[in-house]
DNA sequence: CTATAATAGCTGCCTAGGCAGTTACTTTAT
DNA sequence: ATAAAGTAACTGCCTAGGCAGCTATTATAG
C-alpha cells in the first residue's frame, strides 16, 4: 500500500503541491537527476586520482573516518556513514586484506571489534587526503564563501527533512 | 601516476587554492559528502514508496526514459543515464522479467534490440511517476522558486566542470 | 571491394550497498 | 539472579555499477 494522497474525490492521485508538477517533469532536469549527476562527477574524480594508491573512493572514506578518531569500530562507522553493519564488515574486509587497517578484539565488550591502521595504512591516509581536497577545489574553484555556505544550506535542508 | 600539484619546491603536494584545506578537511561537512547524502534521501524516499509497485528507483528511472520516448535501446539508455551497457543489459533483464519492457530485435541495424513497453509495464509507468513527482515535492516543497533555480545553477556548474 | 574502425549487446569478474537472519556478548528490568 | 532486550559483528542473498573482453553487425577509408 502506498501513500494516501489527499485528492479530491475523483481527481488522480496526483495533488501535493511544491516546484514539480507531472505534466512538465523531467528526468534530466529534475533535483534528483541532478544531485546525483554532481555527486557522480566528483566521484568518479577522486576516484580516478585513488588508482594509483590501490584505493576506491567508499574505501578512502572510510579510512578518513578512522583518521579523524570519532570512529574506531564497525558499527560506528557504519552509522556516521549511512551503510549497515552487513556492508561495512564487507568494506573492511577489503581494507584489511590490502593491509591498511587491523582488527582488534576488544578486551571490554567482547563484542566489538576495534579498528587500527597499520603503518602503510597511516601514511596512505596522509596522502590521498590530499587528492580529496585538491578534487573539491578543482570543482568548487570558482565558488565563492557565499555561494559555498548557500549550497550547503540547501542541501542541509533537504537532508534535514530526511531525518 | 597522479597529477602533478604545482607547488613551491620542498613544499608538501597539497597546494591547488579553493574552499578546502587540508587542515580543516571534515568528512562530514564537505560538499561531496553533503551532495552524497542528499541524493540518498531523495533515493531512498522513492524506493520506499515503489515497494509496493516492486520496482527500485534505478529501475523506475528506466521506465522513465523510456516513457520520454528520447530513448528506444540499451546504448541509449546507458548514455543518458551514464551508466555502461554491461550494467545496461543487466538491468533490463531484471526489468524484462518482470515484465514490464521487452526486447525486440530492430530489422534494420540487426546489431540493436529496441526496447518497447508491456501492457502492464506501460500502466506501471504512470501510477510511479506521480510518486517521484509527490517526493520531491515532498522535500522541495518550501523551496522557492529562485532557491530551486538557485540550487539547480549551482549544481549545473559542477557537471558542467566534469564534461 | 575489402580491410579497418566503430557500434550494439552481452558476459565475467570486481566493488558496493540494502535487507534479513544468526551468533555472541552485554545491558536492563523484573 | 535470571529473563528479556539490545548491541556488535557477521553471513547469505539480492540489486547495482565499473571495467575488460567478446561476438555480430554496420560504417568508413583505402
Amino acid at each position: 500500500m502506498h501513500k494516501e494522497t489527499q485528492s479530491l474525490p475523483g481527481e488522480a492521485l496526483e495533488s501535493s503541491d511544491g516546484p514539480y508538477q507531472l505534466e512538465t517533469f523531467s528526468s534530466k532536469e529534475n533535483m534528483g537527476y541532478l544531485l546525483k549527476r554532481t555527486w557522480s562527477v566528483l566521484a568518479t574524480a577522486i576516484d580516478q586520482e585513488l588508482v594509483p594508491y590501490d584505493l576506491t573512493y567508499p574505501q578512502f572514506l572510510i579510512l578518513v573516518r578512522l583518521n579523524e578518531g570519532e570512529c574506531s569500530t564497525a558499527a560506528e562507522l557504519a552509522r556516521v556513514i549511512c551503510t549497515d553493519t552487513g556492508a561495512m564488515t564487507r568494506m573492511l574486509d577489503r581494507l584489511e586484506s590490502k593491509g591498511v587497517i587491523r582488527r582488534v578484539r576488544s578486551t571490554e565488550d567482547r563484542r566489538v571489534v576495534n579498528l587500527e591502521f597499520t603503518d602503510t595504512g597511516r601514511e596512505l591516509v596522509e596522502k590521498v587526503l590530499v587528492i580529496a581536497v585538491n578534487v573539491l577545489n578543482r570543482y568548487f574553484g570558482d565558488f565563492s564563501a557565499g555561494e559555498m555556505q548557500l549550497l550547503e544550506q540547501l542541501l542541509k535542508r533537504v537532508i534535514a527533512r530526511g531525518n
